[in-house]
DNA sequence: GTTGAGCGTT
């Protein structure tokens, strides 16, 4: 139950409640000839001032994705090298070798999420193409959740 | 420490 799992709305009215106490205690003991009521509204507007200073959006832009699968991978390929690789070809947002869970092994496969162009230009570039001496098979994710797909029309039937 | 087709977790 952390504070970053709830909306940005919820984030923001909480965070302005909490400056808009201390803008309470700290202008009534700068400023004790104050009637409560000022004293509230003058917190509740400072804290609406210094909320945009503490709320980081998680994603600057809204920039459609797509997540890539990566099978035939190395055993002894970590994460930054596969980062290292894609990044070649465009920004990419997040790396995911799944390893078993039991046992902590990798498994050789994993998901590179990287915007729609740039993980096209990766997928065309880097399937079926040698990775540490070994043959990369670079495609399209399967939906899992809600895989946001941008304007392309890559979606199956 | 090994293996080799495949589609996944807070």
């Amino acid at each position: 139950m952390k504070l970053s799992q709830y909306p940005v709305y919820i984030q923001s009215a909480l965070l302005a409640l909490g400056l808009a106490l201390v803008g309470y205690v700290v202008i009534g003991l700068t400023a004790p000839s104050l009637s409560p009521a000022i004293l509230f509204a003058l917190g509740l507007l400072l804290g609406g001032l210094l909320t945009p200073l503490f709320t980081r959006p998680p994603v600057p832009e809204a920039i459609p994705t797509t997540t890539l699968y990566v099978g035939n991978l190395p055993y002894r390929a970590n994460e930054a090298s596969v980062r290292t690789l894609f990044e070649g070809f465009g920004q990419v947002l997040s790396v995911r070798l799944m390893k078993d869970k039991h046992t902590g092994k990798r498994r050789g496969f994993g998901f590179v999420e990287m915007p729609s162009d740039a993980a096209r230009a990766a997928q065309q570039a880097l399937n079926e193409s040698e990775f540490q001496q070994r043959t990369l098979k670079v495609r399209e994710a399967n939906e899992r959740k809600d895989d946001e797909e941008g304007s392309d029309d890559q979606g199956q039937p």
